[in-house]
DNA sequence: TCCCCGAATACTGTTGACAATATTGTTGGC
DNA sequence: GCCAACAATATTGTCAACAGTATTCGGGGA
């Protein structure tokens, strides 16, 4: 979010480490972070902890009401589809966007992130499926060169972490997506706008479906 | 851009009114925001005006850099042709969104915040007038249904604070934001979604290109 | 005169303790 | 046995003092 970042403050640690527990279900939806709990746990003052809760509020990952403390955001299945929404126009603008033909370099670039997601996949290594994904797709958008617009399309996948992990745990979808990015790439090389736009915004649906055939609102 | 605005605290008095110093142009991009200075503007202790501070960073208004301070962000040539590219997307997007006919209710409402801001400006009194177009702009806005893309547009509508004031003050650009708003009404009126987009997106242009004109750095 | 280096200054970062508030548990009246 | 008022606990919010770091200023040497 910030222009440039700053050297890796304990904040930093803090905030990413509670959303790796949150992508990995870890942590539940309307759980409560209680400041001196994680303060024990990060070995850490309730300071910095109390910052890393706000950026958490800002980031729209955790609920914090005064005098009461922060939970896990929850979404309903309405602002659930709200936020897909929200990601298939950014992600297809970005998709759009992006001035074609790119630095080869990219593209071996991206390959190598495809390939460490799928060997992360093989070798059902979540933390690393996540972080190999997460770089795939900011690698990928910031190509738009439009900082803004990744920016956004960042904050909106964080966020749809919180809906995203308690669904798709499951191999099936795992190699689907790993699929998508190969086929993601290749119309990168292809140099089509189009195709890269509509792989993407399909890219996005298979979670959003998940989760609400889970809760049964499925239209 | 938290889900629910809890109780106004002090550390959201603060943000509140750095951020209308800076859309009036009391304080300057890169100007220093010394966190004592403040402390003693706003009768609080440092640690609340740390807050706000943080907040303002997230938001994209200041930047901090580690043991220097904060200071008013400010954007490059290049950042500002982003921005408003990004604030196109996002508004067109919303304005095609919105289910139309909408709740005459809402007809009533934006006109009375349409007359407020015009008499605002035959007022000149500013503070009035960013207010009342702040208020249209979210009302407006929220119509779309999506409080996800109405958050990022509120977002991109701040960060372009820090451009626009700077060059907007003058009665001619008020007026003709004036005029625009009327013509977003009537375009609401008149259940045009296309005619809605495409006034919101030509009433983006003028700060922009004031901005980058007096800079000298029109393409 | 210019440049390097150390002291003084100004500011941010961190800590621990204390105050305020919400929640939970307990007692007494009916 | 049930409810209201009160006490105890848990948790967040605030504060003042201290530590750490960057910048500025002034002196000594070439």
């Amino acid at each position: 979010m910030s222009r440039e970042s700053h050297a890796p403050t304990s904040v930093q640690t803090i905030t990413r480490t509670l959303e790796v527990d949150i992508v990995l279900g870890r942590l539940y939806p309307r759980e409560r972070l209680v400041e001196e709990q994680l303060a024990n746990r990060f070995e850490t003052s309730r300071h910095v902890v109390r910052q890393a809760l706000l950026e958490l509020e800002i980031a729209g990952l955790v609920v914090r009401e005064a005098n009461k403390g922060a939970t896990v955001c929850e979404y309903s299945a309405e602002e659930v589809n709200q936020l897909y929404q929200m990601r298939g126009i950014v992600e297809w603008q970005a998709a759009m966007l992006i001035p074609l033909p790119i630095d080869p370099a990219y593209h071996a670039r991206l390959e190598t992130i495809c390939d460490e997601h799928a060997a992360a996949i093989s070798a059902s290594d979540m933390i690393r499926v996540v972080a190999a994904n997460k770089e795939f797709h900011q690698v990928a958008y910031r190509l738009c060169g439009n900082h803004f617009l990744a920016d956004v399309i960042d904050e909106m996948a964080k966020k749809s972490n919180l809906v995203r992990f308690t669904s798709s745990t499951d191999l099936v979808r795992l190699k689907q997506a790993r699929d998508e990015h190969y086929q993601i790439l290749a119309a990168l090389k292809q140099n089509d706008n189009v195709a890269l736009a509509e792989i993407s915004v399909k890219h996005l649906q298979p979670s959003r479906l998940m989760y609400l055939e889970k809760r049964g609102h499925l239209a």
